[in-house]
DNA sequence: CTGCAAGTTCAAGCCGACTTGAGGTCAAGC
DNA sequence: GCTTGACCTCAAGTCGGCTTGAACTTGCAG
């Protein structure tokens, strides 16, 4: 297949134009040359770049993709397991706070700190949040 | 009880001085008062804290638990009941992506995107990245 | 040949949630 | 009464992952 521009990549990722150029200036992606100014990018960097953004959802980094996607396109396997093992780590934890807020809802105590359940989940999140940083969240499209 | 400094405010709860000041100056915290300069706290901000902490884990904003706090010690329930929904989302999310990573440790295929499983999960982050910017990694602790 | 949309570069800005640093104030212990 | 050290304020810095803006260059359609 015939190279594409960044506009057509962005297209089919869903990944905007400057977050390409940045991608590739972090070394994730290269372009294969150049049509006057604009980079063309053979069109197998549209998977490369879903392989990407499974890391990116799976909480890595882009310097820790970096890392992993350099050296082929072979991918430390015992990195995947660990990073999936705090996966399974994290569904536990949000699957208490769930039922904890669900809780919440159901429950018929005054207030929610006179329920002694509720206390208990609250205390947890108040040792867990200690710990770890909240979550970005989402960011309002530009108009 | 008697108040509490900022210091033993941070000791019973885990959150730095510095974020103490910073969720007051957000309304999220009340000090009672001063003795000289020093804040005082009525200890059952330390619940307060708890209560934030939950908020924090469960991806409200500082800005949405101080809304959802206003307003004496009610919390709207049907917030926490959408949030506990959003909740069961993430998680789901995160499951198929655990999945998809343990998946890659155990695929024989030569490559990771040679094995269609694989490119069917990295296609599903694809979209999935591309919806939602990613969530904020641990940072270290300071020397 | 010219106009122009679509690319380019580079530096700077933004977001949230804090942290850090400089310089100041105060209550308590000696 | 003086030192000390815990607290104070305020401005600025940090982090990652982009986005934005200004100023510029192209290839191609007309």
């Amino acid at each position: 297949m015939f190279d594409i521009d960044i506009a057509e990549l962005a297209r089919r990722t869903g990944v905007k134009a400057s977050a390409l150029r940045y991608y590739e200036e972090k070394g994730l992606i290269v372009s294969t040359g150049r049509h006057g100014l604009k980079r063309l990018f053979a069109p197998s960097t549209v998977e490369r770049l879903s392989l990407i953004a499974l890391g990116r959802a799976s909480g890595f980094s882009l310097d820790e993709i970096a890392g992993m996607l350099s050296g082929g396109a072979a991918i430390d396997r015992g990195q995947l397991r660990a990073k999936a093992a705090e996966l399974d780590r994290r569904i536990d934890d949000l699957a208490r706070l769930r039922d904890g807020l669900l809780h919440a809802v159901a429950c018929t105590a005054p207030g929610l700190m006179d329920c002694p359940r509720f206390r208990g989940i609250a205390r947890l999140a108040g040792r867990q949040a200690a710990a770890q940083p909240a979550r970005r969240r989402f960011r309002a499209e530009p108009a």
